[in-house]
DNA sequence: CACTTGACCTGTCCGC
DNA sequence: TGCGGACAGGTCAAGT
């Protein structure tokens, strides 16, 4: 569930409250969730400092100042909340945090600061992880090797996104916006409103969209992507900051979670349906149906 | 080769 | 009330 804006939010809440940071404990009460050598750990992550906290994709980079990285995925349902830390959160009271006292039965990892403060890993269906690298390896790492550009990215035009996405022309359009290593960091959340907001259907084959309509679909991605960020997200029922708050993008959303309710742009009632194996929410007037392309 | 399905997990919700 | 099963969806491995 955390897709980018997700991952992206809790990295803007991180790169305010960790760097400069000294490690002093880590413990796993589920190793596959850290499943590094206690000899490793204990020789580049304890005692470590963290320098930066940087994100590619769905992924997060904690690097230290041992040239050592702490490399997460959230996956799902995975949290990174910081408790107990010197550093104000600033105006929000506590009640606004999804999480209560910590930790809870679905915390897995638990990192101790020098100030006293601790990051709590909490991943209720244990898919996700993280894993201490050297720094120089991480982009080493498979996915790293095949993962596609960063949507946002100033770097990536129209033609490019256009380029990249006819590579699976087979495919159905949502498959393919959901496949890694052709867009990076897209998942189910943005997938539905982007090819809401473009008005193709998700289950059309990739070949059966024209130019201009993908043309639309770049836009329309970065514009669900930018306003999700500044939202904090979306908190559908794990999601959460890393102060441990939820996000708001949900109550903007369109088409996501939104079936049986009346489309914004025409009225007509959104219709939840499977695509690429994935719950998928459409407009069946403004998007049409598939069988008609 | 291109694409789809199953596995990894737990919690929630639905029907009986 | 309890129980079985479907469902939630990111990624990789395995299958078609």
């Amino acid at each position: 569930m955390p897709e980018l804006p997700e991952v992206e939010t809790i990295r803007l809440g991180l790169a305010q409250l960790l760097p400069g940071k000294r490690i002093t404990a880590a413990e796993a009460s589920w190793p596959k969730s850290f499943p590094n050598e206690p000899a490793v750990v204990a020789v580049h992550l304890i005692g470590a400092r963290v320098t930066a906290v940087r994100r590619r994709a769905k992924v997060l980079i904690i690097e230290l100042d041992t040239l050592y990285s702490l490399v997460i995925h959230l996956k799902m349902t995975g949290q990174l909340v910081l408790r107990g830390s010197t550093v104000d959160f600033g105006a929000g009271h506590p009640s606004d945090s999804l999480v209560g006292e910590l930790p809870d039965k679905s915390t897995r990892v638990i990192i101790q600061f020098d100030d006293g403060s601790k990051l709590f890993f909490n991943d209720q269906r244990k898919f996700g992880w993280m894993r201490l690298l050297p720094t120089v390896d991480v982009e080493a790492l498979d996915f790293f090797k095949t993962v596609g550009p960063e949507p946002l990215s100033d770097d990536l035009s129209a033609q490019d996104f256009i380029q990249r996405i006819r590579r699976r022309p087979g495919s159905t359009i949502k498959a393919t916006l959901l496949d890694q290593t052709v867009i990076a960091g897209v998942g189910n959340i943005y997938a539905d409103e982007s090819l809401f907001g473009a008005k193709i259907h998700p289950a059309k084959r990739v070949n059966e969209v024209s130019d201009e309509r993908l043309s639309d679909l770049y836009r329309e991605l970065r514009a669900v992507l930018h306003l999700s960020i500044q939202k904090g997200g979306s908190t559908d029922k794990n999601y959460v900051d890393a102060e441990g708050k939820q996000g708001s993008y949900l109550s903007f959303a369109k088409a996501y979670k939104r079936a049986g309710k009346p489309c914004a742009n025409c009225g007509a009632i959104i219709i939840k349906i499977r695509v690429a194996g994935r719950g998928t929410h459409v407009c069946p007037n403004c998007q049409g149906e598939a069988s008609t392309y």
